[in-house]
DNA sequence: GTCTATACACAGATAGAC
DNA sequence: GTCTATCTGTGTATAGAC
């Protein structure tokens, strides 16, 4: 986390360079193992040992790199806010977009990161992690800022009539937010019975057009 | 959870009643408090210790009831289920309602207990505790139970014409068993800008109308 | 069946040599 | 920074007296 400005003659800016990218591709290598273990099972199933098996490391290593296991968990979950984000910039790059639409967008980015098995989820309610979360400025920033982004296509869309005006912009955002952790997509995977692209579409349905008959 | 036949004179049928009714009240206070843990903080987070505690019983009287923890949570997810089928009987005793409204009563239903802080919560994907529930005649018999009796409301709600027929039977189930732990609920709640009967009618609106606009 | 005390396992975190 | 080895706390489960 942490690197030193070059002591002896020999150490040139070439090869301090060569090492920080040494030492952020390991901790992206440790980042992404995180990654997919807090996809698969969990903050509280998921063990710091299996994370440094994963990467190849000692389990003491890891510490080098990271104080704690929440703040392994943080660095995962600010890395998919800054996915986000970036998927995001990308949406607003498209001209001519429905402010729908791109919540429609959106909303199938959480999902095909869901089913892709790279989705962190976070325990439910009250832990250490959460509590360690709201005191990560970055993943806090972060997350403000999907939410203005995704405040202002909601705006939109409820000022041009094509989402309902009558549920509050934040139910909405949640209700969005909501549909990266839908348990749903897994059930239907494990009747199997659809594939990836049916079962968005189903959910996605289900999300916007709801249950009832149109 | 075993009872011998008495052995002496004295021990009248009762006296033996009388014994089997408190052992009853117990073990029921046991399950009670295991689902409120398991409703507050989940299976991981939740110990036997704290279960013991807020019996007020030893660790040990605990493990004379139920051999597991996994045995403790699987009774909490019997009871819930057994809750679940008594309210459906109870709709089912109403006439003349329509099939989307017998719906839509049961979705509100879970919603409820699940703001009641009943609502025990199952980790998320492959655990311990999933492959304990499987092997769980009283929890799969249920679970079954309760899957059929949707299943012949969602039918008949497609063939009238009130729910979305170019949904898969399935897909509509799970949406609903998912109502259960929706963390909408959760999040709108935490806002404190709603009470919880607003609460469940927005999110039972995104549920059957949809986020767009009708 | 209830208790106290304890065995056992495992996970998070650290010490200290290299 | 990486390793091996270890400390420490905690959680599930059990032993054994009453």
């Amino acid at each position: 986390m942490t690197s030193a400005v070059p002591k002896s003659p020999d150490e040139t800016p070439l090869k301090r360079s060569f090492r920080q990218q040494m030492h952020l591709a390991r901790e992206d290598a440790i980042v992404s193992a995180v990654n997919r273990l807090l996809a698969e099972k969990g903050f509280d199933a998921m063990t710091v040992d299996e994370v440094a098996a994963e990467v190849g490391i000692a389990k003491a290593s890891l510490y080098k790199h990271f104080p704690s296991k929440e703040d392994l968990a943080a660095a995962a979950m600010v890395r998919v806010m800054d996915r986000a984000r970036a998927f995001l910039d990308s949406l607003e790059g498209r001209a001519n977009q429905q402010p729908i639409e791109q919540l429609r967008a959106v909303a199938r980015w959480t999902m095909e990161v869901q089913l892709a098995g790279e989705m962190p989820s976070l325990p439910s309610e009250n832990s250490s992690l959460r509590a360690s979360l709201t005191t990560n400025k970055a993943y806090v920033d972060g997350l403000m800022d999907v939410s203005e982004r995704l405040g202002n296509w909601i705006t939109l869309a409820q000022a041009d009539g094509s989402l309902n005006n009558t549920l509050p912009a934040i139910a909405v955002l949640y209700t969005l937010f909501a549909r990266a952790c839908d348990p749903v997509l897994g059930f239907l995977k494990g009747s199997g019975q659809y594939g990836n692209d049916e079962i968005i579409d189903m959910v996605l349905s289900t999300c916007f057009d709801g249950l009832k008959s149109r």
